[in-house]
DNA sequence: TATTGTTATACTCTATAACTATA
DNA sequence: TATAGTTATAGAGTATAACAATA
C-alpha cells in the first residue's frame, strides 16, 4: 500500500482543515464588533424567528440553555436584544432584536461577505458557485440544517477520550 | 436588501459547518478505537517523520507541549509509541511509532476512509475529485499545513470574547 | 406536577510557570 | 545561560443540578 490516502485525496480532512480555518478567521473578524459566533448566530435568527423564547432558541441553535442566560444577557446589556414579557404565559420571555441589534447585523453581514472573498480568493465565480452546489447538497444529506453551525455547541470531550 | 445572503449562497459558513460536522463525526469514529484526533494526528506524523523530538512534534501540529505529554503518556503506555532516547543530545526524546502503532494507523485509514464516503455520499466519484482540487487550492492559497488540523489546537477565547 | 429561566457548583480542559537534567 | 521535557497550579469555559416563579 503506497501513500495516496494521506498525501493527496482527503476531501474529508480538507473539509475539517479548511472549515476550522474558515471558523477561525470569522471569529476574529467578529471580535472586531465584539461578538461571538453564538452572538451571530443568535441575532441572524432573531431576525427571521422575533418573539421567540430562549428555550426556543436554545433548541433552535444547539446552545445550552444555562449558556444561553449570560449570552443573552451580554447582548441585552448592549441595546442589541430586549427581553420581551410574554403576555400568554409569564414564564418565557419573547426576545426581539433592537434598532441597535439590526444595525450590528448588517455589519456582521459586510463582515461576513469579506471573510468569504478573502477564503474564497483562489476560486473564480464560476467556481464557487458549483462549490456551493456542492456544499449544499452535501449538508442536506448529512442532515445539517441551515444556519446552525456545530461550533455553537462546544461541548467537551467525554470520559472515555481523556488522555490521562 | 433582500435575504439573498442568509437563505442562499454562503458557501463560507457551509464550509465551516460541513467542517465541524465532519470532524465531529470522525472523532466519534475514532473514538471506537480510543483514540483522538490528535492521537491520529501524532500516529501519522512520526510514520513519515519517525525520530523527531517532542518538541518538533509539538510546533509542526501545533500543540503544546505540555500538553504533548499527556498524550505521548497515554498513547506509550498503550504501546503505540516509542519514547527512545536520542543517544547525540540526552535532553532530547526520539518518538517511534511501535508495531502495534503501524497497526493502529491502518485501522485509521479503513476508519477515515470509511468516513469519507459517509460525509461525500451526495457527490458522484469525478464530483469529489473535482471538490478535491478546489479544496486543495483553498487550503493552498490559505496556507495550510498539510495534515495539521487547526482543531489539535484547541484554544480557548480570548478574554475580550467573553458572555458575562 | 411540569416547565421557563436562573444561579451555584463541580468538572474538564488548557496554558503558565516553575522545576530537572542536560547542553 | 539556554533548551527539552515534566509537573503543579491557576484560569477559563461548560454542563449539572438545584432553585423560584408560573402554568
Amino acid at each position: 500500500m503506497n501513500d495516496k490516502n494521506t498525501e493527496k485525496g482527503q476531501p474529508a480532512f480538507l473539509l475539517a482543515q479548511i472549515g476550522a480555518h474558515a471558523a477561525s478567521l470569522f471569529g476574529e473578524r467578529l471580535s472586531a464588533l465584539e461578538l461571538t459566533p453564538p452572538d451571530a448566530g443568535i441575532l441572524r435568527l432573531l431576525r427571521v424567528a422575533a418573539g421567540i423564547s430562549q428555550q426556543d432558541l436554545s433548541t433552535r441553535l444547539q446552545i445550552h440553555p444555562s449558556r444561553l442566560v449570560a449570552i443573552l444577557d451580554n447582548l441585552e446589556n448592549r441595546k442589541l436584544v430586549e427581553r420581551k414579557q410574554n403576555p400568554n404565559d409569564r414564564r418565557l420571555y419573547s426576545l426581539h432584536l433592537t434598532k441597535n441589534g439590526g444595525e450590528i447585523l448588517e455589519r456582521i453581514g459586510r463582515v461576513a461577505r469579506e471573510h468569504q472573498d478573502a477564503l474564497l480568493a483562489a476560486l473564480s465565480t464560476d467556481e464557487r458557485d458549483q462549490l456551493t452546489g456542492w456544499l449544499h447538497r452535501i449538508a442536506d444529506q448529512q442532515g445539517l440544517a441551515r444556519g446552525v453551525h456545530p461550533g455553537y455547541q462546544r461541548l467537551g470531550r467525554s470520559k472515555s477520550q481523556r488522555d490521562d
